[in-house]
RNA sequence: GCCAAGGUAGCUUAGAGGCGAAGCGGUGGACUGCAGAUCCAUUACACGGGAGUUCAAAUCUCUCCCUUGGCUCCA
C-alpha cells in the first residue's frame, strides 16, 4: 500500500489512482530559456524516482512534462541575445533533454510544448469566458478570482490576504489576483485569437495539455514547492472551473527546495549552479545519490563538501556490487578448470552453503523493507540506509567467507532491481569494460607491476600505482 | 504582517510514544611488504531551551529561542 503526501491535504494518504492501475503523472517542465540548474536536477530526478518506483509496483505510469517554448523570460532572453525567441526555445529545449538524459531522468513518456497546444489552450479559454469565469479587457482575458471560492486551498491562503502586499494592479482587472489566460501583444511571437493577436498567460498551458492528454481529472501533478502558488493555484482554478469536476488532481506532490552553501541559490548570489557545470565536476550518479539522500519533500543544501560524502558512499555500493560480481565471475570462469590437483587451486566459494536459508531470510526482511520505506511516501533515505545495513552483514560474511554463491546470486538480483528503480547503475567495471584497448592496456601494466611485486621492487611498484591513481586508476592489491 | 518547512552525534540524513539509528569523517585494531577495500571497536546512551501529559517523550501539548524559505518570476 502507498502512501503519498498530498500538498492539497497536508497529509499522507493511501494512494489509489482514478483508473486501477494505470496512473496519470504531470510534472511541470522548465521554462527553455537558460540551462537548466541543478534544482531543476533535484526535482527531476525525485520525479524520475517516483515513477520509477510506481512502475517497479506494477502501475502503468503515464509520465507527462509540459515544455513553457513561451513566455516573457525566453522573448526578453532572445531580445538581448538578438535571436529568434522560438529558436532560442528549441535550443534550450534540446539541452535540457540532454542534461536529463545524462542525469539518467528516462522516464518522461511525453514532452509537450505549450506553442503546440496554442489551439486546445484558446478553447479552454474560450470555455471559461463562456461559463462567465473569465473576462476581456484591452489587456488580455483574465481568470475571475472571485468566481472561484476555492481559490487559495492549495496554498493555504485567503483570498483577501493576497492583495496586501501587491504593487500596482493592473486597473484594468476586476480583482488583483486575476491571473492572465491571454495576453495581446503585437510584437515578436503572436498567435490570432479571438480576442486578438496575442500569447497564452503562463498558467493555462498546463491544464490545457493535460486536459487534451489525460482529461479534466488525474491522479498526480508535481512541481517545485515554489510552484504551489500561484501556478498550481491558478491552475485548479481554471481547471475546475472549466469543467465543473473536482478534484483535478488527486495527488499534488511537491519537491523541496535546493539550497547551495545554506542559501538560495541565485544568479545574483553567484551561486547559481548549472546542471552541465556540476556534471563536469561529478558524475550524475552521485548527485542522484545525494539527491536521494534526503527526502524529496525536505530542503536539500548542495555543498562540495556533501558531494563529497555522497561519493564515497556511493562508491561503498558500488564497491559491494563489484564484490558480488567478482566473486560469482570467478566461479564461472575458473570452477570447470578447478582441480584439487592444482597446487594452488583458484580461489572460489561453493555454490550451496549451510547457511543459505538464513541469507535468503535476510534478503526477504530487507527487500521488504526497502518496499515499505518506498510505499512510505518514497522515503529514499531510509530505502538507502537498509541498504547499507545489508550490506555490512554480507560484507562480514564474504569476508569470513562464510557465504555461498546462491544466496549471492539472489543478492545480485536484488541489487540490479534495486538499481532500476533509483536510477543508479551498479554494473561493475569488469562486466563493462571487455573488448577495451585501454583496459588491455592497464591489464599489461598491471601485469608487469606484478612481476616487479615478485622481485620485491616495491618502489616501482608503488610508483606505477601511484601514477596510474593519478590517472583516475585505483589499484588494489589484495 | 500572513503562510510554510526545519533545529537529531564533527558533517549529511532517517525515525515520530517504549526496541542498538544509517552513511560520511576522525581515532585504534584485524588483514596487507606498504596503501586501498573490507571487517571489528571507538567517537556516540544524539535529539534547540524550559514546562506539562504519560508507567514511558526526539516523538504528544504549551511556551520560548534560533534558522531557512514563500507571499513578484522561479524546479
Amino acid at each position: 500500500m502507498i502512501k503519498i503526501y498530498n500538498t492539497l491535504t497536508r497529509s499522507k494518504e493511501t494512494f489509489k489512482p482514478v483508473k486501477e492501475n494505470r496512473i496519470k503523472l504531470f510534472v511541470c517542465g522548465p521554462t527553455v530559456y537558460d540551462d537548466s540548474h541543478i534544482g531543476h536536477a533535484r526535482t527531476y530526478i525525485s520525479f524520475d524516482v517516483i515513477a520509477r518506483y510506481l512502475k517497479y509496483r506494477g502501475f502503468s505510469v503515464f509520465y507527462l512534462q509540459n515544455i513553457t517554448d513561451i513566455d516573457d523570460k525566453i522573448i526578453n532572453r532572445a531580445i538581448s541575445t538578438g535571436n529568434d525567441p522560438l529558436d532560442l526555445a528549441r535550443e534550450f529545449e534540446a539541452e535540457y533533454l540532454k542534461d536529463m538524459e545524462k542525469l539518467g531522468v528516462e522516464n518522461v513518456n511525453f514532452y509537450a510544448r505549450a506553442t503546440e497546444h496554442i489551439e486546445e489552450i484558446k478553447a479552454q479559454i474560450e470555455t471559461l469566458l463562456k461559463s462567465g469565469f473569465a473576462y476581456e479587457t484591452d489587456n488580455g482575458v483574465y481568470f475571475d478570482v472571485s468566481k472561484y471560492p476555492d481559490f487559495g486551498k492549495l496554498s493555504n491562503r485567503k483570498i483577501e490576504d493576497l492583495n496586501v502586499h501587491r504593487i500596482s494592479p493592473d486597473p484594468n482587472k476586476r480583482n488583483p489576483e486575476d491571473f492572465a489566460l491571454w495576453k495581446k501583444k503585437d510584437v515578436k511571437p503572436v498567435w490570432n485569437s479571438p480576442w486578438g493577436a496575442g500569447r497564452p498567460g503562463w498558467h493555462i498551458e498546463d491544464t490545457a495539455i493535460t486536459e487534451e492528454y489525460f482529461g479534466p481529472q488525474y491522479d498526480i501533478h508535481g512541481g517545485g514547492l515554489d510552484l504551489i502558488f500561484p501556478h498550481h493555484e491558478a491552475e485548479i482554478a481554471q481547471m475546475e472551473s472549466a469543467s465543473g469536476k473536482k478534484p483535478m488532481v488527486r495527488y499534488w506532490m511537491h519537491t523541496g527546495f535546493l539550497n547551495v552553501n545554506g542559501e538560495k541559490m541565485s544568479k545574483s548570489l553567484g551561486n547559481f549552479i548549472t546542471i552541465k557545470e556540476l556534471i563536469k565536476k561529478y558524475p550524475p550518479e552521485v548527485f542522484r545519490f545525494f539527491t536521494l539522500s534526503t527526502h524529496y519533500r525536505s530542503p536539500i543544501d548542495f555543498s562540495q563538501e556533501i558531494l563529497e560524502q555522497s561519493q564515497n558512499s556511493l562508491k561503498r555500493i558500488n564497491k559491494f556490487y563489484e564484490t558480488i560480481d567478482e566473486l560469482l565471475n570467478i566461479e564461472t570462469s575458473t570452477f570447470d578448470q578447478y582441480s584439487p590437483e592444482e597446487s594452488s587451486p583458484p580461489s572460489y566459494i561453493p555454490e550451496t552453503g549451510e547457511n543459505d536459508e538464513q541469507f535468503n531470510r535476510l534478503l526477504e526482511e530487507t527487500r521488504i523493507k526497502f518496499l515499505e520505506a518506498m510505499d512510505n511516501d518514497f522515503n529514499t533515505p531510509l530505502a538507502l540506509s537498509l541498504l547499507f545495513d545489508f550490506i555490512r552483514v554480507i560484507n562480514r560474511n564474504v569476508q569470513q567467507g562464510t557465504i555461498s554463491q546462491k544466496p549471492l546470486l539472489n543478492i545480485k538480483f536484488f541489487f540490479n532491481d534495486i538499481s532500476n528503480i533509483l536510477g543508479f547503475n551498479f554494473t561493475s567495471t569488469s562486466e563493462n569494460s571487455k573488448n577495451n584497448l585501454t583496459e588491455e592496456l592497464v591489464d599489461l601494466i598491471v601485469d608487469i607491476r606484478n612481476k616487479l611485486r615478485e622481485k620485491k621492487d616495491w618502489e616501482l611498484s608503488d610508483e606505477i600505482r601511484s601514477q596510474l591513481d593519478d590517472l583516475g586508476i585505483i589499484l588494489e592489491d589484495k
